[in-house]
DNA sequence: CTTTACCCACTTTTT
DNA sequence: GTGGGTAAAG
């Protein structure tokens, strides 16, 4: 084992040497907060403290692993694995899978992410025939996580003057009822959003004096990484573990928490010295990672918060250079210029790719840079957006396996059941979903006595089909691994043969991505677990667990590839580079506009600010544009008013010229604006061609005689004239087709020319 | 019942 | 520019 000691300063000694009782680590940005919690780690495991009865709580999987990894390489042993590390979600979801029959959950819970709770609240926001333009299931979903963040039950939230007083006002006077609904809905269905592996955490550790002994037993030392960002769901849970031993650790920088709309708060940190007598507090405010620069300009803009705790972050590294202000155009300039200044770099001071990081504000404003850096042969990679495990074909085909393991799944279910085509359509889901109401049972009950929801004939058929069909999957479960279940899916089911068939650039991306997903869950089976606790497990139920609760950032091991990175900067928390460009430092986007009006809000974008100056090592650039495409259509933003609060000694203002200085960008802005005036012309025109097509159609539409019956098809011969509902009078030119698929080609009087009309459907009346 | 075509709302930030 | 939801056509 290595000396761990040897070279940390004296705080960073200080904290890791302090074992026992309650510890905050205030830790400045870039100061070793990593490095000291390892190492703590790493010291209680040498002072003889037991792997298993240490827990370490932090925010990504990849925080986790790699503090994981670090205390393996101090340790140089195994004993690591033994430690319980991982996020919160993660480690109390593990909890909750272990004790889930106590909440009166399957042991095989399904995790609801954000798009199956929505379209979960969607179909009970229908079914209700409420209004959607006040009830939004994205505005529903974040009241009700506020709700569950703060621990306030349904009951709870109906019986609160305030919070009642609150949605009436808003005119959604029924927010209660459906938070009541929604969680009885994914009782019901055997799930759990994210917010309940916090709430059902609490509720498990509240309602079970025993469970939560038990843990607290286990736990004899607790530490929370980002304490910054936790909210009171969290806080609550921390407590209650901590309360009998009082070993907890707590890291965080209230500089940078911006976690808030997540229903993090402040409180928790600023607070702490409160919640615990034997409290000792520890400064980190030595900065190992930036230029002095930088330092001061994050030091000075920070201060224009309000609160905070006071704290004087330094370096002892060199003054490096002024912060570059880069002003353009357009943003497709600002992706042009950024990927010029890239290569610029890499030839003047031999940088690799990999040095590079451009963060922004929202995820939208990756396409200027991604486009620029193709043009310029740069390779690159972005974090985050629409995740893997978020795209269609991949929740489809994760919804056969949700619903395998946990037939009470109605999402999943309702997802697949007529996906592909198996003849299961609308009107026999209402039935299924009518009848299952009736009788109080689950959809899937029903499914498998077709009978009792009237359904007969082929569509009674189908839904046999499908039933024999799962099932058969189902018995797999016990003897065969997650890995060949997943299999049998994609053979049985015609997912796979659908996308392979679909031969356009989307259908083979499809089908590539469900290659790789299958690719994964083999090498899932196939790699021995790290729990040390743990079985190894591989079957399809502990797969579905924890893939649920990975992001695409967890996905990818190879993070030494040598390529510029773009992600957001909540994504960049914790990560630091050589060069960073923030971009897109312009009012309405950073400053959000969601922002502008409330100064907490903005007090949090401006510790996002905080964060993004404090990602970088060596230089830093802040970009804006004058005018940018947001929507499609043209918007002009001031530069940020953070920019204002960098000092003006150390802002390289050079590239930030007015763009008079070079010719045609003047008439480029007026081109624009000239283009956008005919783009609103050619709408309107556009819009008069489709009134006036219209009333053509209007006029053409036919209104059926008054005494209109359908005749039976079989008596329609070629050459007879006939009434159609809405083309009028026509001459049957051909018949077609099987007997049970019969096409007739009309030719209607009106100028609609020949149409093919299946007779199944349509009906028509013999005339003569 | 299924497929296609259009229309609209959507953009903070994430486990 | 995009994805999902709806209406119309087959």
């Amino acid at each position: 084992m290595q000396d761990y000691l040897i070279d940390l300063n004296e705080q960073q000694k200080a904290a890791v040497l302090h074992t026992d009782g309650p510890l905050m680590i205030v830790a400045g940005a870039g100061s070793g907060k990593t490095k000291v919690l390892t190492t703590r780690i790493a010291h209680l495991m040498s002072l003889g403290v037991d792997a298993f009865r240490i827990l370490a709580l932090t925010f990504t999987n990849k925080a986790a692993a790699e503090m994981k990894e670090r205390i393996g390489n101090i340790l140089g042993n195994s004993e690591a694995k033994n430690l319980y590390i991982g996020t919160f979600h993660s480690v109390f979801a593990r909890i909750l899978r272990a004790e889930a029959q106590k909440l009166g959950y399957p042991a095989n819970f399904t995790i609801y992410d954000t798009d199956d709770a929505k379209s979960l609240l969607k179909s009970i926001i229908n079914a209700r025939d409420l209004d959607d333009k006040f009830y939004k299931p994205n505005y529903v979903l974040n009241r009700i996580s506020a709700a569950k963040n703060r621990l306030i039950s349904p009951a709870a939230y109906l019986q609160d003057h305030n919070i009642q007083q609150e949605d009436a006002r808003s005119n959604r006077p029924l927010m209660g009822q459906l938070y009541e609904e929604y969680t009885a809905r994914c009782f019901k269905n055997g799930a759990m959003d994210f917010d309940d592996l916090l709430y059902k955490m609490y509720q498990l550790l509240k309602q079970f004096p025993e469970t939560l002994a038990k843990y607290q037993h286990k736990f004899r030392y607790i530490l929370i990484d980002e304490y910054q960002d936790t909210n009171l769901a969290q806080y609550q849970i921390i407590k209650l573990l901590a309360a009998v031993h009082e070993n907890i650790c707590v890291v965080g920088d209230d500089a940078q928490s911006i976690y808030s709309f997540r229903g993090a708060t402040i409180d928790n940190i600023m607070r702490f010295q409160d919640d615990y007598e034997a409290v000792k507090v520890i400064k980190l405010e030595q900065n190992y990672r930036s230029t002095q620069s930088i330092i001061k300009v994050a030091n000075t803009v920070i201060s224009n918060n309000k609160r905070q705790i006071p704290k004087n972050l330094w370096t002892s590294n060199e003054v490096g250079e002024k912060i570059r202000l880069v002003r353009t155009l357009t943003d497709n300039d600002e992706g042009r210029f950024i990927a010029d200044a890239i290569a610029e770099q890499k030839l003047r001071n031999h940088y690799a790719n990999k040095d590079f990081a451009i963060l922004y504000r929202t995820n939208a404003q990756s396409r200027s840079f991604e486009e620029n850096l193709r043009r310029m042969n740069i390779a690159y990679r972005i974090y985050g957006g629409l995740s893997f495990y978020q795209r269609k074909e991949i929740k489809d085909f994760m919804a056969y396996l949700r619903l395998i393991v946990n037939p009470q799944d109605e999402e999943a279910l309702k997802r697949i059941i007529n996906y592909p085509a198996r003849g299961i359509g609308k009107s026999s889901i209402e039935r299924i979903t009518i009848a299952a109401n009736e009788s109080n049972a689950t959809f899937w009950e029903i499914l498998q006595e077709p009978h009792r929801a009237g359904l007969k004939g082929a569509s009674g058929a189908a839904v046999e089909n499908f039933v024999v069909m799962i099932k058969s999957f189902q018995s797999m479960l016990g003897k065969e691994n997650a890995y060949d279940v997943a299999y049998a899916v994609g053979k049985h089911t015609q997912i796979v043969k659908e996308l392979y068939n679909d031969k356009s650039v989307e259908g083979l991306a499809r089908y590539e991505n469900i290659q790789e997903l299958l690719n994964s869950i083999k090498e899932y089976t196939e790699t021995p677990n790290e729990d040390g606790e743990l079985e190894a497990d591989k079957s399809l139920g502990s797969y579905l667990q924890q893939i649920s609760l990975l992001t695409d950032a967890d996905k990818d091991k190879d993070d030494d590839q040598d390529v510029v990175k773009l992600m957001t900067i909540h994504a960049a928390k914790g990560l630091e580079f050589p060069c960073v460009f923030a971009v897109g430092m312009e009012e309405n986007i950073f400053p959000s506009v969601m922002s502008l009006y409330d100064r907490e809000d903005l007090e949090e974008e401006r510790r996002l600010f905080y964060v993004v100056i404090t990602r970088a090592r060596h230089r830093l650039w802040l970009s804006f544009s004058n005018s940018r495409y947001r929507f499609g259509s043209l918007v002009q933003n001031d530069p940020s008013r953070f920019i204002e609060e960098v000092p003006e000694e150390y802002l390289d203002r050079s590239f930030a010229g007015m763009g008079n200085k070079k010719s045609g960008y003047g008439s480029t802005l007026f081109s624009k604006g000239a283009e956008k005036d005919t783009s609103h012309k050619d709408s309107a025109n556009s819009d008069l061609k489709k009134i006036v097509a219209q009333q053509q159609s209007a006029s053409a539409t036919h209104t059926p005689s008054v005494n209109f019956k359908p005749s039976d098809p079989a008596t329609l011969e070629q050459g007879m004239k006939v009434e159609h509902q809405r083309f009028g009078y026509g001459i049957i030119q051909q018949l077609e087709g099987s007997i049970h698929n019969r096409i007739a080609i009309i030719k209607f009087e009106n100028g609609t020319g020949e149409k093919k009309i299946m007779l199944q459907y349509a009906k028509l009346m013999v005339v003569e």
